[in-house]
DNA sequence: AACGCGCCCTGTCCGC
DNA sequence: TGCGGACAGGGCGCGT
């Protein structure tokens, strides 16, 4: 999907364009999107009338308070989209799944080509659940060099794959995961647990680094992401492994390996990287 | 109980 | 031009 800093461009676009909007009526083409027990007249039941306080975002998904203090959280899966259907690239949307009019006569569109995005609402209590499932937030001051130790000891999984857990660390998908190694000069393979404390802390620099950079360039455009305007973000002239094989390693000339480990693409140096 | 795998679904690209 | 296969920012449910 969309990974932190593209939820994150998504969530102060629409805090720009739709807070302050009332939802006025609920359209679902596409049930599939919304997640149990949600159903499209639930839905539409309980959004009818609510106005949106605010977006904002945790880990990858981008969420939506409600004046009832609800939250409608949307996971964007791989190829979800939200955008204003006042945005000029709103008639380009070819798989809307949800439409929620709102009261300025606009709406804001929920497009999905494959559908593996999720809708859900939470009330307090069950936004206070979910929101305890998902693990540390990589910006917080709370993601210490000590913290992602402390962490990554009590694994023995692919770091790859253990940056991959959102209830670990939120917000990090396979592009920056594969960026940030690359940047910390570790490689993907080793064991979570394998992680000394300076390499564990050169990572949390590294992730923070290179999330903070995506989210000025808003987002990476690999093939599908699009802002909360449609548009495309600017990071990926700036990736340095992901989607690069067979390319010149930036540091050393190297070329640039890629290796599937649990079916997902890893991009490394093998001489930068250890 | 942590971990890997298969699967959900559509679009695009590449080789033949 | 058509067709099959590989691949894609994710995550759930299952089995071991």
């Amino acid at each position: 999907m969309p990974e932190l800093p593209e939820a994150e461009t998504i969530a102060r676009d629409l805090q720009r364009s739709v807070a302050g909007r009332r939802i006025e009526a609920v359209r679902v083409r596409h049930a599939d999107v919304l997640g149990p027990p949600l159903t499209a007249r639930r839905l539409g039941a309980r959004l009818r009338g609510r106005r949106i306080e605010a977006v904002g975002r945790r880990g990858k998904n981008v969420v939506l308070l409600l004046d009832d203090d609800t939250r409608l959280m949307v996971n964007l899966g791989m190829t979800g989209r939200l955008v204003p259907s006042r945005s000029p690239a709103a008639a380009e949307l070819r798989h809307v799944a949800v439409r929620f009019r709102l009261d300025d006569g606009e709406a804001l569109l929920y497009d999905d080509a494959r559908r593996f995005g999720r809708i859900d609402l939470h009330d307090a209590e069950a936004w206070r659940r979910r929101d305890a499932e998902l693990g540390l937030e990589p910006l917080s001051d709370a993601f210490t060099p000590a913290a992602l130790h402390d962490l990554l000891q009590r694994s023995r999984t692919p770091v790859r794959n253990w940056l991959l857990d959102q209830r670990k660390v939120a917000g990090v998908g396979n592009i920056y995961a594969n960026e940030a190694l690359f940047r910390a000069g570790v490689a993907p393979g080793r064991s979570a647990r394998s992680l000394t404390a300076a390499e564990a802390g050169r990572l949390r620099d590294a992730l923070r680094e290179v999330l903070g950079e995506a989210i000025t360039a808003r987002g990476t455009t690999f093939s599908d992401y699009r802002d909360g305007a449609g548009e495309p973000g600017g990071f990926a002239i700036a990736l340095r492994v992901y989607g690069r094989e067979g390319e010149p390693c930036v540091l050393c000339r190297t070329e640039v390996r890629r290796e599937v480990l649990t079916n997902r693409s890893m991009f490394l140096c093998p001489a930068c990287q250890r």
